[in-house]
DNA sequence: TTGCGTGCAAAGGTTTTGCATGGCA
DNA sequence: TGCCATGCAAAACCTTTGCACGCAA
């Protein structure tokens, strides 16, 4: 699994993303935590370092939008199967992790009946959620 | 629905989508393609355009990598192609349009436990299909 | 010592913006 | 005529790369 040298940068940056598990965190997120935190690491080394981290499961990288950054995200070794879904509300913004059976469900069937395997990784369900649904009259 | 002004360049990028309706087209192939035609537009008027259209919903935006740039696909009034879901392989690029009992339960579960209300319209699975898996060794 | 890791700066690529000009209505 | 639209160039952004130096093993 983990390759290469243990350095102060790498540990740094793994421990932030741990201890935000579960939130989508992007790289800039990551670079001004560390420099506020009096130890900051250069950017090429952030997305290397992320990109690492994302090729050997450890993180996993989503992509919402191109006008975005892309995010990372912990993923914890014994949740394995912590498989979700993002949707992503198109008028607040506000993006949403949801695991659920359903969705998992769903993923076997296109795999099993059309014959596509789906990267939930990549994929984000648009639509509204439920406040603005609310508020919109 | 149609707002501002006509003009060439408008009716010329949307004629384009518009003859390619289905497929997913980045404002860089239109950009070449109306130079090729000839008629050159603007990138910042390709970019302005497409965002106009997007809103009023005669296209639809898609992004699947921050990477890579955005994609447009022109969304036919008369197709009622909100009662089926896009799988887009991220391999070849090809856009599978699929109608399904789970795809319409999963809207449904969705909006029922999640009190989110996706837009099949505007929601693209992304995965590898069939063939570049099988091609992929 | 060996060679991966790091940081800086520069490069790359996409999308946005400022501003003067052009063209629809 | 009044305004929106266009184009060019520059700016913004995010991410990657080249290179020399540093540091883990």
């Amino acid at each position: 699994m983990k390759q290469g040298y243990k350095t102060r940068q790498k540990e740094q940056i793994l421990q932030y993303l741990i201890s935000r598990s579960g939130q989508h965190i992007t790289a800039q997120e990551i670079s001004r935590h560390l420099a506020d935190a009096g130890t900051p690491v250069g950017t090429a080394t952030i997305y290397r370092t992320l990109e690492q981290l994302a090729d050997d499961g450890t993180l996993r990288k989503y992509t919402i939008d191109s006008r975005t950054s892309a995010c990372y995200e912990y993923v914890p070794e014994t949740q394995g199967c912590n498989r979700h879904f993002h949707l992503k509300c198109m008028q607040c913004g506000t993006l949403f992790h949801v695991t659920c059976e359903h969705l998992n469900s769903l993923e076997s069937h296109i795999s099993e009946h059309h014959g596509f395997q789906i990267d939930q990784s990549r994929t984000v369900l648009y639509g509204v959620c439920e406040k603005c649904r609310k508020e919109k009259t």
